[in-house]
DNA sequence: ATGAAAGCGCTAACAG
DNA sequence: CTGTTAGCGCTTTCAT
């Protein structure tokens, strides 16, 4: 016995195709009879509706596409959890492709999506591709792409400049009086946007006559044990830097537990930045600098975007947000006080 | 312009719809000069083939549907990770969906899940609702249950007792030497896994005679913030504990930081018990003791099931994977050295 | 090796 | 308020 259709409720309910369909969409114009009838026989049958023919015959879905790069960084779960969150309520679905950082299984990937016709589709990053790019264009749906605004997007971008990102920080720790910089980061050919905060950081230190004096980059994803390996190899070799700059906080965190095991004071002999403002670093036993990116509110306002360009005109909405990370210097605002 | 159909490419490229579908699917019996032709078109034209369409005509999805109750958690985000891979070179996909541990919430995202008429699905836990339930039953498609083993699966179950996971750290610590046992939880009405460790530890500790002399839970969800917070509060109350056992690594996380700031010795004077083995414990300054959960692995594992119950004899299949998982005293377990 | 016909389960667009 | 007629874009099945 395969699974009940609509004509076999319709049948059950004694009512025709159409005005099953009607009283289980709730449509105005069915009689409360009918209804009864069909929501009930639906009911005893255990009756599923089949989304793909809804889908084919209405000419549209309710999916919105969602394209990261990566699911095991906290940060990108968020934006996830935040899309899902905005789309709550609308009747959109988001379906949820990952790409691990490769360009072509992106390809894939957006290609794969773009298959189950969504009504748009949210990608990350604004580097894609030359045919990947095409497939986005000639899509014909909204495309929002999110996390960076350093480039030239498609459509739709909702995120931050991560150039400005790293400018703002070499400010910041230029102000609280730090002069010899070390950088630990990973995965730097994958993580752009990582890469796009350590040029801002260098162009800054760069304008200061200053440079990295120490640099620590390993070819593997980012987290807080190789943060503590890195650092830790960093401080086995002179010249010993009284700041260091991690591409993330899930580096910066490794950072601060290889400087408690060495005994190095924490800010005192060396100050420790990161970015993101995970949750992690406000349980931190010395608060460290980070900038904050808003990415669970980025997601909502992507998700929302994506439904508004379904509906409102889509040609009026703003096609650009650009978020300003908030910079805090933690427990390392105190020794050297600035402004 | 709308995109070009099947059809379309068919007749740019001068044959019929069938030997275009067969040419592009890779089929056997077609010439080498039609599939030319034929991709030559799709190529040229931007042909995306229509998911929806090809679905409803052969009744078969490539979906695997997934769902979990929260995406805020690197837990569940890891769990996905692994499903992702699993899947990768199999054609399938994974579609996901997120219920915020709220039955209602689960019986909905399950239901929308299944119009999709999904190949498979894989679930979070072994409680669902009875209506979920049967929803699942009816659905006639495979179906996974992970994480959990205590309880009756509706046919397979990959996970782990969480039940058992409590009882052996409580073994395990008691070994170690400790008695004045103290618990900081969190959300334990939502998370059923953490409320079921905590009951398999305190059978221990009752079967020792023993009972927590403290316990801090609070109705949030788990955070590196939230443990610090409740464990700051149950040191400033008499009596102390030797040992805490936390509801997972993240609150434990936050246990450990707020010892650190209140200068009590880890783990001389307190020793601190998580659970998952997240790999930020890996990093901490000091090694808490934790049940290592295998949850990258049921991720694959799972997903490499979904496969294996559509090609090979569904029924043939081990219905229940439970794994064991590794308990780790890390630097705890110096101080008293046990068996 | 290729094509024609039928139909997947549903809804849009018209009738009544 | 209800039903009928046509598809949606593709594959299946059966011819050729």
């Amino acid at each position: 016995m395969r699974k009940p259709t609509l004509e076999e409720v319709a049948a059950a309910a004694g009512v025709s195709k159409m005005t099953a369909s009607r009283a289980l969409r709730g449509a105005a114009d069915v009689s409360r009879e009918s209804v009864l009838k069909v929501s009930r026989a639906a009911e005893q049958l255990g009756y599923v509706g089949n989304r793909l023919a809804l889908a084919l015959s209405s000419q549209r879905t309710n999916l919105v596409s969602v394209v990261v790069p990566s699911m095991s960084n906290i940060v990108f779960a968020e934006v996830l959890a935040g899309i899902s969150a905005g789309l709550e309520g609308s009747g959109m679905q988001a379906v949820f492709g990952i790409t691990d950082y490769d360009p072509l299984k992106e390809h894939v990937v957006i290609r794969d999506m773009l298959s189950w016709q969504p009504a748009a589709i949210i990608v990350t990053g604004l580097e894609h591709g030359e045919e990947t790019r095409r497939l986005l264009e000639q899509a014909k749906i909204p495309v929002i792409e999110i996390m960076d605004t350093d480039g030239y997007p498609i459509e739709f971008n909702i995120g931050l400049s991560h150039g400005v990102a790293g400018e703002e920080m070499a400010h910041a720790l230029l102000g609280a009086g730090r002069r010899k910089f070390g950088y630990v980061g990973s995965a730097l050919d994958k993580d752009l946007r990582a890469a796009k905060r350590k040029l801002g950081f260098e162009k800054v230190l760069k304008a200061a006559g200053l440079s990295f004096i120490a640099q620590s980059i390993a070819p593997e994803f980012s987290s807080a044990a190789l943060g503590k390996r890195l650092t830790l190899e960093m401080l086995a070799t002179a010249p010993e830097p009284d700041c260091i700059y991690y591409s993330n906080d899930d580096m910066a965190a490794g950072g601060l537990f290889a400087c408690m095991q060495k005994g190095v004071a924490v800010p005192d002999q060396v100050l420790i930045a990161g970015f993101n403002g995970l949750e992690l670093t406000a349980a931190l036993p010395v608060k460290i600098a980070t900038s904050c990116s808003p990415r669970r509110h980025m997601g909502e306002m992507a998700a929302r975007i994506a439904c508004r360009a379904l509906t409102d005109e889509r040609a009026t909405l703003t096609r650009r947000i650009v978020f300003t990370p908030e910079i805090t210097l933690g427990d390392h605002a105190m020794p050297d006080k600035q402004a």
